[in-house]
DNA sequence: GCAATGCTGTGAGCTAGATGACATACGGTC
DNA sequence: GACCGTATGTCATCTAGCTCACAGCATTGC
C-alpha cells in the first residue's frame, strides 16, 4: 500500500513537473527548483462550470492553467456578475493572494473542463524572493493585468454600450479569431449573457445591439458564434 | 563655472539621496546602490495644477513623491476625467511603465505643490532585476493597486451614486480624516467635481447627493470640507 | 476693495439602458 | 424524433442620473 502510493506520488510529481514546464512565467526557473515546486503542487481536473473559488475563500494558493479556460469575475449577492478576464492554458490566476494572503474577492470558474495545478502561496512567495528575474516577471504580469483593468474601467465609465460591445468583439476576435470566408470568426462559443458580463450590460441590450450591428453589415451571426465582417467599421464605433 | 556646477551636482545628489531614503519601497536597498540611484535621479518641484505627464507621453521614467499630492487619472478628449487615485509623500507613481516602456495611458497632475524625484525606467528596472526582495515589494505595490482598481470597477458597475459617494467619503475619512468635535473631518479640500471624477458621476449629482446626506444628518458641510457625523449610517448605504 | 475666476445650489427636461414578461428557437439526450 | 433546459428576439415601461442653464457665493489675485 505504502509502496503503491509512493509510486502514485512519483507519477504525480512527474506529471506536475511536465505541467509546470509549460508555464511561460516559470521558463527561467532552474530544474532543481522546478522539481521542488512539483513536489509541493497539486493537480486538479475541474469540470466545466465548476467553481474553483469564491469571494471570501482563503487566498492561500495560486493556480496555473494547463488546459481549458477559467473565468475570473466579480459577483454580487443577487447574482450579478462582472467578468474581469478569461484565462487560458499557460496563464496563472489567483495570483494576487501572493501579496498578502487575504481572502479572495473574486470568483474563479472553469468555462470548459480544465486542468490546473495549485501551489501554496508561501512556496511561490519563497520562490519569488529567491529569484529577482522571476519576481520581476511576476510584477510584469500583475502590471499588465492592472493596465487592462484600468482600460476596462475607463471604457465602462465613458463609453456607451455600442462602443463597449464593438471593442469587446474586436478584442475577442484578436484573441480567439479564426479565418472564415466572410471575415474573422470568433472561435469561442459565447452567450449574450457572457458578453453582457464582460462589458457591464444586460443580456437584452446585447441581443439588441448585436442585431443592430448585423443589420449594418458589421458582422454575421452563425449559430452561437460571431463572424466579424467589417472590423474597421466596428473600430469606428469604439 | 565647471567647478560651480560640480558643486551643484554634488549638492543635488545629496539632496536626492536624502529624498530616496524617505521612500518606503526603497527601505531595504543598500547604501551604495542608493547612491547610484541618487546620481541618476532628477529632482523637480511641480506647482499645483501642473500636469506631469499626459496620455501618449513616453513612459521612460518612474516617479517618487517627496512632498505634495499627485492625482492620476484617465482623461478623454472632451475633458471628462476619471480619477484612479491620489498619491502622496512616500508613494511612487508612473510605475507601470517599468513593465514595458509603452507610452502613458493616464494623466498625472500635481494637486498641491509637489516635490518629486524622477528615475529613468531602465535604471529602476536594473535595480529590480538585481534585488529579489525589492522586485517582490514592487510587485506587491502594483498588486495592491490592482486590487483597489478592481474594487473600484465593481463599485462603478453595480452601485448607484449614493452608495459610491458614501463609500468614497468613508474612504477619504480613513485616509485623510482628522478628529473634529462633530465627527470625523476630511482633512482635504476637495471640490464636488473632484468627487464626481472619483466615482464616475457629475458635479450636479454630487451636490444633490451631498445635500441629501446632510439632510439625513449623515454629515455636515463646513466650507469646502466635509465632516462625517454618522459613519455607520454612511456604511449602511454602501 | 474690486474684478475675475472658480465653486455650489437648484430645477426642468431627456435619454440610454435597465427591468420584466413573453414567445420563439436551438441543441443535446433519451 | 420528442422533450427539456438553455439561449435568443422583442417590446412596453420605468427611472437614475446626465445635460443644460442660470443664479448666487467664495477665493484669488491685483
Amino acid at each position: 500500500m505504502a509502496r503503491a502510493s509512493q509510486d502514485a506520488n512519483a507519477r504525480d510529481e512527474k506529471r506536475a513537473l511536465w505541467y509546470l514546464r509549460k508555464i511561460p512565467l516559470l521558463e527561467g526557473v532552474p530544474a532543481d527548483k522546478l522539481s521542488e515546486l512539483a513536489a509541493a503542487v497539486e493537480i486538479r481536473e475541474i469540470p466545466r462550470r465548476q467553481v474553483i473559488y469564491l469571494p471570501g475563500d482563503p487566498g492561500d494558493r495560486i493556480f496555473f492553467i494547463n488546459g481549458g479556460r477559467v473565468k475570473c469575475s466579480k459577483v454580487t449577492r443577487d447574482g450579478k456578475e462582472l467578468t474581469l478576464a478569461y484565462r487560458g492554458a499557460g496563464h496563472i490566476f489567483g495570483e494576487l493572494c501572493v501579496i498578502d494572503g487575504t481572502p479572495r474577492d473574486e470568483m474563479a470558474e472553469a468555462m470548459k473542463n480544465a486542468i490546473i495545478t495549485e501551489l501554496p502561496r508561501e512556496v511561490f512567495q519563497d520562490l519569488l524572493l529567491s529569484d529577482a528575474k522571476l519576481a520581476f516577471a511576476f510584477a510584469v504580469i500583475v502590471g499588465e493585468r492592472r493596465r487592462q483593468i484600468e482600460t476596462k474601467l475607463e471604457h465602462l465609465v465613458f463609453r456607451d454600450v455600442q462602443a463597449k460591445l464593438a471593442a469587446l468583439l474586436l478584442e475577442l476576435g484578436e484573441e480567439y479569431g479564426v479565418e472564415h470566408e466572410e471575415g474573422l470568426q470568433i472561435g469561442l462559443k459565447i452567450t449574450h449573457q457572457e458578453m453582457a458580463n464582460l462589458i457591464g450590460s444586460t443580456r437584452e441590450t446585447i441581443s439588441l445591439t448585436l442585431a443592430q450591428f448585423k443589420k449594418k453589415g458589421l458582422l454575421d451571426l452563425n449559430g452561437r458564434t460571431v463572424i466579424l465582417k467589417d472590423q474597421s467599421g466596428l473600430g469606428a464605433l469604439t
